[in-house]
DNA sequence: TGTTGGTTGGGAATCCGTTGTCAAAGCTTC
DNA sequence: GAAGCTTTGACAACGGATTCCCAACCAACA
C-alpha cells in the first residue's frame, strides 16, 4: 500500500480519485488547505504528493516551492490551468509532473506509478521486483550474483538470462531451445540438462540440493529469484 | 552538454526541436527510422531518449518497449496520438512521460529536465565514472596508461578509443569495422584479432589471460575499465 | 627504397556446446 | 514397499567453431 497526499480543494473530485486510486493499491489522504497539507506532511511519511495549483489562501505556486525545497518528495501538479507559462514554471521549480484538467484518472494512476517507478526503485506496486540475488545487465551481457559478475559461457548466459526473466514460472527444455541463441535449435534436450547443471555449480551452494534452479520432472526447470 | 536521442521521422520538426533545446546545453542527435536509433543506442551513451510513437516500418510501442527492457535510460514518448490508452500503455511500459502532439518546446524542455533531474542522481549505472588506468584525450590523440602515454598505430588508438567510450559493453567486431574509421570498412573481422592483440601485448601484463580487454566468444570483445 | 602499419593466410590452441554412458532419483503399478 | 519404467544428473570425451599467434604481404608515405 502507497501513501500518497493530496491537496485539492474540490472535494468531489478529490472523492472520485481517491476511490479510483485505491484500486491500484495507493491510499489518499487529502485536504483541501494548503495549510493542513503541509503540516501533514511534517508528520508523516508520504510517498508522492498531488497538489492542486489554484487554491485559496495561497499561491499554489508557493506550496510547490515550499515542498520541494523542503522535502524530497516528487509532487504531480493538478491545474486548471493550462498555460505553457505554469507548466514550465512548475516543473522548473520542481515539480515531476504536470496535469492540466480535466484528465482522465487512469493517466494519473500511471504518471504516478512512472513517477514512483523512477524516484524511489523498489517501492512500486506495478513493478513485483522483488530483491534478488541476480541481476542481468543485457547491453554488457552479464550477471552478477550477490554482487559478483558470474563467469558464463554464452549457453549458460543465455539460460540463465531465460530464466531471469520467466523467474518462477515452469520452463520446459524446449523453450530453452527455442529461445536461447546460443542454443542450436536442432539439439537435444539432453544439452540443456549439462548446461543447467554447470550452471548450478556456478550458482548453487549445493548444487545436489538446489535452492535457484530447480527441476521440474516431465517438463523442465523452475528459477526462484 | 547533455546528449539525447532522439527517433523521429518528422525532419522538420527535428530540426526545430534540436536547435531549440540546443539553448538549453542538450545536444540531440536525431535519426528518423528506430532500427538507426536503436543501433546508435548500443553504440553511444546518451541520457535520454525521446521516442516518435507513430513511426514507419516498426511500431513505436514495441521500440519502447525494447529500449525500455534492455537500457536503463529515461525515454519520453512524443505522440500525434492523444488516446488516454496509448498515454496509459506507453508509461506502463516503462517510458518517463508522454507528450501529445502539438506541443510547445519550451514544455519539452521543461520535462526533459524534469525527468533527468528525476533519474540521473542515482540510476544511471553506466554514468559512474570509476577511477580508470585509462585516459583518453581526444583533442591531442592520445592515450595515457597508468600515466604513461601510449605509442599506438591510428587502428589501435581508434579500436582502444572505441572500448573506452564503450566500457564494459561489449562489442562486435562489426561494430569495431563500422565505427572505427582507421579501419576500412571492408576489411574482414580477422584484422580486429590482430590489432587487439597487438594492443594486449601493449597494455596486458599477461596477454594470455587478459584484465582488460576480454574476448566474448562469438561476439567480440568486452573492454573493462 | 625503406619504414610504417593495416590486411590476410595458415595453423595451433582453446573454448564450449553436444552427445553417450551410467548411476541416481521419481513416478506408476502391483 | 518392490519392481520396472522414465527422467534427471554427473562425468568424460568429442568435434566444430572461434580465437590467437606468427608470418608474410602490400599499400601509403617519405
Amino acid at each position: 500500500m502507497t501513501e500518497i497526499l493530496m491537496i485539492e480543494d474540490d472535494r468531489e473530485l478529490a472523492e472520485i480519485l481517491t476511490e479510483y486510486l485505491a484500486g491500484f493499491n495507493i491510499r489518499v489522504t487529502n485536504y483541501d488547505n494548503p495549510e493542513l497539507g503541509l503540516s501533514a506532511l511534517r508528520l508523516k511519511e508520504y510517498k508522492l504528493v498531488i497538489l492542486d495549483l489554484s487554491l485559496p489562501e495561497m499561491d499554489g505556486l508557493e506550496v510547490c516551492r515550499i515542498i520541494t525545497s523542503q522535502y524530497h518528495i516528487p509532487v504531480i501538479i493538478s491545474s486548471a490551468r493550462s498555460d505553457i507559462s505554469d507548466k514550465v514554471a512548475c516543473l522548473q521549480m520542481g515539480a515531476d509532473d504536470y496535469m492540466p484538467k480535466p484528465y482522465d484518472p487512469r493517466e494519473l494512476a500511471a504518471r504516478i506509478q512512472t513517477v514512483l517507478r523512477r524516484t524511489s526503485p523498489q517501492k512500486n506496486p506495478a513493478d513485483k521486483e522483488e530483491a534478488s540475488d541476480f541481476v542481468l545487465d543485457e547491453a554488457m551481457m552479464s550477471i552478477t550474483f550477490k554482487g559478483d559478475t558470474l563467469k558464463l559461457t554464452p549457453a549458460e548466459y543465455g539460460i540463465l538470462k531465460h530464466f531471469i526473466k520467466h523467474k518462477k514460472h515452469v520452463i520446459s527444455r524446449e523453450d530453452i531451445i527455442n529461445n536461447v541463441e546460443a542454443i542450436n535449435y536442432e539439439s537435444s534436450s539432453k544439452s540443456i540438462d549439462v548446461i543447467v547443471g554447470r550452471l548450478r555449480h556456478k550458482i548453487e551452494d549445493d548444487p545436489k540440493n538446489p535452492r535457484y534452479i530447480v527441476s521440474v520432472r516431465g517438463i523442465g526447470y523452475k528459477f526462484l529469484g
